[in-house]
DNA sequence: CCGTTCATTGAACGCCGTTCAAGCTAGCGC
DNA sequence: GCGCTAGCTTGAACGGCGTTCAATGAACGG
């Protein structure tokens, strides 16, 4: 069976999990597939454009967001739905901060759209997804290179990352007033 | 006159501003230098090491911000600040977050606490410098990401950054109210 | 059976960060 | 003045990386 597309970006994915960005060489990832490194260049143009068919698999993770009573638990369950696609993969921030320059729909739009017309937000919307992709993107990248410095040298001091995201994401709902 | 870890630090940052992150490489820092590249490994222990020193540089060329009326007002001056320093230099982003994630100390978290303390927020001053600099950096580097993805290949559907950072960030000032 | 199209190989190119033994050189104690 | 140490630099190499490209193989319609 010859290689496909699809076999190559699982695969990609595959090794991403298991050792994240630097274990995922052209040359592993030809490797892994049993195959020569050029062979990977009729499939895909390029390790970026591979990268960002990727990101979009990642940002695909997202699951649903249920309706809630309030707008602001509704946004802050998207904003928690997106930080668990992100970080569910290693370098999975840097992955997607690529994706989504390089285009990628970002399905937190469609989201917060639906969450916003259902309390009465119209025109709000783009405005916080602006917001909410870019902190859960920009604290999760902080997030995930501190974890990789972290395993690199043990002394690194350790930081509780959960905790402030919570507590910048209330703080973004919340705005500056109360 | 030997090599110093300063002037090391300052051709980075020469090198930086001029062709940005792929420019400077270890070769071309110590080319420009005159020197062999193992020279630097005298004064830095790696190219890492050397980019969070770089970062905070960076981070210092952020302008002080005046009292302003509202706190919202002063929070936007802020991350107007906050995104002017790092998008100040090529990738600049991509190196904020890694030396913020390697324990750089962050000059916003200082300016918004006084902010926040003039205008009766106490304890409000963590979550919003958290809100704060995570979107700020995560916008800047999805910016800077999509313009080396232009200059790469101008093809590329030219976006707007500015205005939608103004509006992100409006948007969590405000919060979901209102 | 030929010719074409699809898919892969193998080898190379030019980069990269980093290491390390060996050498140079300035300055200090004697 | 001399020798030695400590500070700094060299030169060469190591092992990796993304990518290119002519040549090759395999499958198949005519």
């Amino acid at each position: 069976m010859a290689l496909t597309k699809t076999a190559v970006v699982d695969t990609a994915l595959e090794l991403l999990r298991e050792s994240g960005l630097p274990g995922m060489s052209m040359r592993t990832l030809a490797t892994r597939l049993g195959v020569q490194p050029s062979a990977l260049y009729w499939h895909v143009p390029s390790k970026q454009a591979l990268l960002t068919v990727v990101a979009e698999r990642i940002l695909a993770t997202m699951g649903p967001v249920e309706a809630g009573s309030s707008a602001a638990d509704e946004l802050r369950a998207v904003g928690q739905a997106l930080r668990a696609a992100v970080t569910g993969v290693p370098d999975g921030a840097e992955i997607v901060a690529l994706g989504l320059a390089a285009g990628a729909v970002n399905p937190v739009a469609e989201v917060v759209e639906a969450a916003c017309s259902r309390h009465g937000l119209e025109g709000r919307a783009p405005g916080l997804t602006t917001a909410l992709t870019g902190y859960v993107v920009g604290l999760s990248l902080e997030e995930q290179t501190h974890h990789n410095l972290t395993v690199a040298d043990p002394a690194t001091p350790t930081v509780e990352f959960d905790p402030r995201f919570r507590q910048g994401l209330d703080a973004m709902l919340a705005g500056v007033q109360a």
